[in-house]
DNA sequence: ATGGTGGATGTTCCA
């Protein structure tokens, strides 16, 4: 029988200020691997001894100073899969891709942290918009272009809300940079490039699901304001070994916790 | 319609 092989997703947001907060994710969820994004350190200042202290021994960053950043940190051996593009050609650590050893072989796992896009949902008056939209249209032909791909997890802050039960309020949100059909499409697209919604494959719509709450909004929980802005996808032939899904709401509340909450999938591999 | 908060940085950008 395949072990269990539990990966979480976290978008961070500042890995060195909450590092402590790592203790508290692993012990709460006891992932086996923990992919984070919005680390904001640069690779030179990566804190290198924290992933084995936290009891993972195995690890890789790629980091920029005070932007963007992703790590992946594993109990089980990773090796460095670079076989992606730079995407839209900006050198802007947003993407790492490792092989997960595993009994039934290694898995290909994709950790992503998508460009939030700005305020304005328009490319002429907001260039950062755009540059979202050619991200995951970058994204989703490389994909699609992988004919056959299997034993593969892609998980990470993607930045867009697909579905009209990801958000608080699809009428209210529609123009809102997260959830913009262009968005929404795009996102799909990619995902339908050769994945499958392994959350979703648990909570099926029009069930509502969040992942994300702004600092903004007070007494988070009450207002309810969320959206699904982190996911976890699995190619076809991995859907039959999912076995449970998390997501951490608890974690909104940590002391000086992240906006986002981890996300975590079960695999039987 | 507006502004609300938080992190890294350095007198502002990004989310």
């Amino acid at each position: 029988m395949a072990a269990r092989l539990r990966i979480a997703s976290w978008n961070i947001n500042s890995l060195r200020l909450r590092l402590p907060l790592l203790r508290v994710l692993a012990d709460t969820l006891d992932p086996d691997v923990i992919c984070l994004q919005e680390t904001k350190v640069q690779d030179s200042e990566f804190p290198q001894a924290a992933p084995a202290e936290l009891g993972y021994p195995h690890a890789l960053w790629r980091g920029m100073k005070g932007y963007n950043g992703v790590a992946i940190f594993s109990r089980r051996p990773i090796a460095a899969h670079d076989i992606a593009p730079d995407w839209c050609a900006r050198g802007d650590c947003r993407h790492l891709c490792v092989t997960v050893a595993a009994e039934g072989g290694p898995i290909e796992l994709h950790d992503f942290y998508v460009p939030a896009g700005g305020d304005i949902p328009d490319r002429a008056a907001n260039p950062k918009y755009g540059h979202k939209l050619d991200f995951i249209a970058e994204t989703r032909a490389w994909f699609a272009a992988r004919t056959g791909l299997a034993r593969a997890v892609l998980v990470g802050d993607l930045n867009i809300a697909p579905l009209d039960c990801d958000v608080w309020s699809h009428r209210q949100l529609l123009d809102v940079v997260s959830h913009t059909p262009p968005e929404t499409e795009g996102l799909l697209a990619w995902q339908n490039a050769g994945f499958v919604d392994a959350v979703r494959h648990f909570v099926p719509a029009p069930e509502k699901l969040f992942t994300w709450w702004s600092y903004r909004n007070r007494d988070w929980r009450a207002s309810d304001r969320g959206r699904r802005l982190d996911h976890a996808w699995v190619t076809p032939d991995l859907a039959p070994a999912l076995r449970g899904w998390q997501v951490l709401k608890d974690a909104r509340d940590w002391e000086r916790g992240s906006d986002h909450v981890p996300v975590s999938i079960d695999l039987a591999v």
